[in-house]
RNA sequence: GCCGCGGUGGCGGAAUUGGCUUACGCGCACGGUUCAAAACCGUGUGAGGGCAACCUCGUGUGGGUUCGAGUCCCACCCGCGGCACCA
């Protein structure tokens, strides 16, 4: 019977659910480990390849880890609140709901047909109201502990749809339906103090194992910098604050820049500046500029004059100009910087190498009271406010009497109410706000007349803690039993995108803490080690997208070559953490090797393996090692390289015993799980492959015996000999010495030393 | 500009951390099976020279350390990812 990955897949999906081996259990004995990939965004257009990497590569590690003795916690959910379903329903009217339910079936059968061995049992959606129920109580606790504000804060706004757009949705300044250039609108949105946390944000990565390239870029996105916050005065009896890091230039100051929407602007304009029109229209200008252009067009800085107006340097007391201009960054620092335009990080630089004088003065400043400490963040507090449909309703009541109002915890959840039409209100308010009988209610505090919030929340809510949940799904009391909890967390190994680096891995490590200081929650950082695949690009190199045509489907690749095929080539296309191109040759390459895997098996005998080779036998503990290894480090392009060394080996052996075949198939199985199951029940086995025990290798068997010893002259290979792996320096030297090669080389010369490297080589300098 | 990662055959990539460069796979070539094929089997496959044994060159560039460098040091070049008028 030839190999038949259509008929062996499909069965063992079947039958390994019906055994029940993959659910994880609370309080088990075993030791635990939570493994946990980012949860997909049930789309229409189904599972990406990309996708499948990461999948394939965790479930290969869980497999692993269960044949080792853990009692292994891989869960699976679905991040559905989002816009497409929103903007699909616009179009369509369907029901965000309706749609997504379809397509989590279409996700679920493709998760199936891979053969990820998740528990399903803990499935999870976070637009259940069961589940957001919690994201909204972690809402409340937020602002319950203030960490929740309102602040009037821009959004984009497309004049044409008459309608709020999400930075994904602006696509160079334009919206991304009609085309029109974008603006801002400002508007009164929910904000979370995410701010509060960045020195813990930072700090707390020396607790737990990421790559470098994650832990720069959050520390690079929280941008915390150092300096000291310099007040100059102005002669009005005002005072224009400066932050800088290098408060020793101060001296070279000659004018100071302040943001057009700093505050001075406008008191200073209504009092006695001299070119009052002149200023205004530059702010005019800089209104009607978008981000876009205020950014593009940086090189060309560009700005007024206050004239008539004059700041004190605090150092000299000499009158210097002030200006305004839109390089100077509204929300960063003060929003005013000081110019020292002769001075240069370099000498600063320059002066601490060779050790030139550099003055202290910052203490100097804060005794004469012209300077304080202090530290800035490029990161910015989490514009929490959403004017979607399609997501969790904030849980906050506006009354007239009693100002913001949260719902009571007993009446959580919001439930977002079921709508017929999506249309924008134009207003650039959410939908809700169209939904009269939903959005007047009465105020919990005062039982007058409120209005409900009709922001809804954003798609990070939902995903910043979903990981709590698959502890304990199905409290309906609290997110997740502490006891449970403190059992299962941290997750022990998270991989997911580059992509969520800065907003995801943020956002959910902000929660995580957040909630470890209010005592729901056993620790502080909520991933031990994290993870992040590359991208998997389209054949030609490029991004896989529609509009290229160049999307491959994985479901015709389990299809046409089977789900171990694809698996093994997702795994062995190259290193896990690199982004890297698709090649459809590479599949065939893999059912190649599955095929001769397959056929080993016919030759396969039931003896005593000693009978056997013994290279094999060394090989195989080898490979055991190898495999081992190469999992816990990600490694698995290498490890199934070295299963196909082992492969290659065995096709060239007379006879093949059992046990040693049974030890391939251990190997292989976590990375084609179908096949080896098929064969492992072929030799005769009732268990699951999975029940068994990973094999462990014999570092006596696995260490060479002989040896190629390498022979140089000067550092160049000439010759080499077979020879013990233990061989002297002495014999080793009188073999080389004695090889007619070697007589050639060094014939008329004197030999200067010899270098031998046990095990290795001996070079003779000549 | 700043931060991070990388540059090895025709291609994807290996290389026990300073010790045979190119494992493994793809592709290609030749041979086999076949009426024909390939998602089959076998052999070969860095470049140049030689009938051959063998020799020379070869890991982005230039220098250095070393018996010996893809690996370490110095100075550059190029590519990718992130951030960016951040004071």
């Amino acid at each position: 019977m030839g190999y038949n990955p259509q008929k062996i897949e499909k069965k063992w999906q079947k039958k390994w659910e019906e055994l029940g081996i993959f659910k994880a259990k609370n309080f088990s004995k075993k030791p635990k480990k939570y493994i946990l990939f980012e949860f997909p965004y049930p789309s229409g257009e189904g599972l990406h390849v990309g996708h499948c990497r990461s999948y394939t590569a965790l479930d290969a590690v869980v497999r692993k880890k269960r044949m080792e003795g853990y009692n292994v916690l891989f869960p699976i959910g679905w991040d559905a609140f989002g816009l497409p379903a929103e903007n699909f329903a616009l179009k369509t009217g369907v029901h965000p709901q309706k749609t997504t339910i379809k397509n989590i079936a279409n996700f679920k059968k493709q998760f199936k047909g891979l053969g990820i061995s998740l528990d399903w049992d803990r499935e999870i959606n976070t637009t259940d109201p069961k589940y957001y129920k919690y994201t909204q109580w972690i809402f409340l606790k937020l602002f319950e502990k203030g960490l929740a504000y309102q602040a009037k804060m821009p959004i984009n706004w497309c004049p044409s749809c008459k309608i709020g757009l999400a930075n994904e949705e602006v696509v160079d300044g334009k919206c991304e339906r009609c085309g029109a250039t974008t603006e801002k609108k400002v508007r009164k949105q929910w904000l979370l103090k995410i701010t509060k946390y960045a020195d813990r944000l930072i700090d707390d990565l020396k607790k737990v194992d990421y790559p470098e390239r994650v832990k720069s870029q959050q520390i690079n996105w929280i941008g915390r910098s150092e300096g000291v916050i310099v007040k100059f005065k102005v002669k009005s009896s005002k005072f224009i604050e400066v932050f800088t890091t290098r408060p020793d230039t101060l001296f070279g100051c000659t004018y100071l820049v302040v943001a057009p929407e700093h505050e001075i602007v406008d008191s200073l304009l209504k009092s006695k500046i001299q070119n009052p029109e002149e200023v205004k229209d530059y702010l005019e200008i800089v209104k009607k500029k978008s981000d876009l252009e205020r950014t593009e067009l940086a090189k060309e800085k560009t700005g007024v004059e206050m004239k008539g107006v004059k700041a004190i340097n605090p150092v000299d007391d000499k009158e210097i100009p002030i200006w305004v201009a839109d390089y100077v960054l509204p929300h960063y620092g003060t929003g005013a910087i000081m110019a020292v335009p002769a001075h240069d990080q370099r000498d600063f630089e320059f002066a601490k190498k060779y050790g030139l004088e550099i003055k202290k003065i910052t203490k100097w400043f804060r005794e004469k009271g012209i300077g304080k400490k202090a530290i800035n963040y490029k990161l910015r507090d989490w514009v929490f406010s959403r004017q979607h449909y399609w997501g969790e309703p904030i849980p906050l009541v506006h009354c007239k009497k009693c100002g913001v109002v949260a719902i009571p915890e007993k009446d959580l959840p919001v439930e977002l109410p079921y709508l017929k039409k999506y249309q924008p209100t134009g207003t650039g308010e959410s939908p809700l706000a169209n939904v009269k009988e939903w959005v007047d209610v009465k105020c919990p505090k005062c039982k007058g007349p409120a209005k409900r919030e009709t922001d809804t929340m954003p798609n990070w809510a939902g995903s910043s803690w979903y990981f709590l949940r698959y502890i304990d799904p199905k409290n309906n009391k609290v997110l997740a039993d502490k006891k449970k909890l403190k059992y299962w967390m941290p997750v022990d190994w998270y991989n997911g995108g580059m992509e969520h680096t800065t907003l995801h891995l943020l956002y959910s490590r902000f929660w995580y803490k957040f909630l470890f200081d209010i005592g729901v929650v056993p620790q502080d950082e909520p991933y031990q080690k994290r993870t992040s695949h590359g991208m998997v690009l389209a054949e030609d190199g490029r991004k896989m997208s529609k509009s290229l045509g160049n999307v491959i489907n994985p479901d015709d690749i389990v299809q046409k070559f089977g789900a171990d095929s694809l698996r093994l080539y997702e795994m062995f296309m190259g290193p896990f953490e690199q982004a890297i191109s698709w090649n459809n040759q590479g599949v065939v390459g893999m059912r190649r090797f599955l095929e001769k895997v397959w056929k080993l098996s016919q030759r396969t005998e039931n003896r005593e393996q000693r009978t056997e080779n013994n290279n094999l036998e060394r090989l195989v503990h080898q490979t055991i090692k190898k495999v081992s290894e190469d999992i816990e480090s990600f490694k698995f392009n290498t490890a199934i390289s070295q299963l196909m060394v082992l492969v290659n080996a065995m096709e060239k052996q007379k006879e093949l015993s059992a046990s040693n075949y049974q030890v391939l198939l251990k190997l292989l199985s976590p990375f084609a799980p179908h096949i080896a199951e098929e064969l492992w029940h072929q030799l005769g086995s009732k268990k699951s492959i999975f029940e068994e025990e990973w094999p462990e290798y014999n570092s006596k068997l696995a260490k060479e015996e002989k040896i190629i010893l390498i022979i140089q002259i000067n550092g160049r290979v000439r010759d080499k000999i077979e020879a013990t792996a233990d061989i002297s320096e002495k014999e080793a030297k009188e073999l080389t010495l004695n090889r007619e090669k070697v007589k050639k080389w060094i014939e008329g010369k004197t030999i200067k030393k010899v270098i031998f490297v046990k095990g290795r080589l001996i070079n003779i300098v000549i």
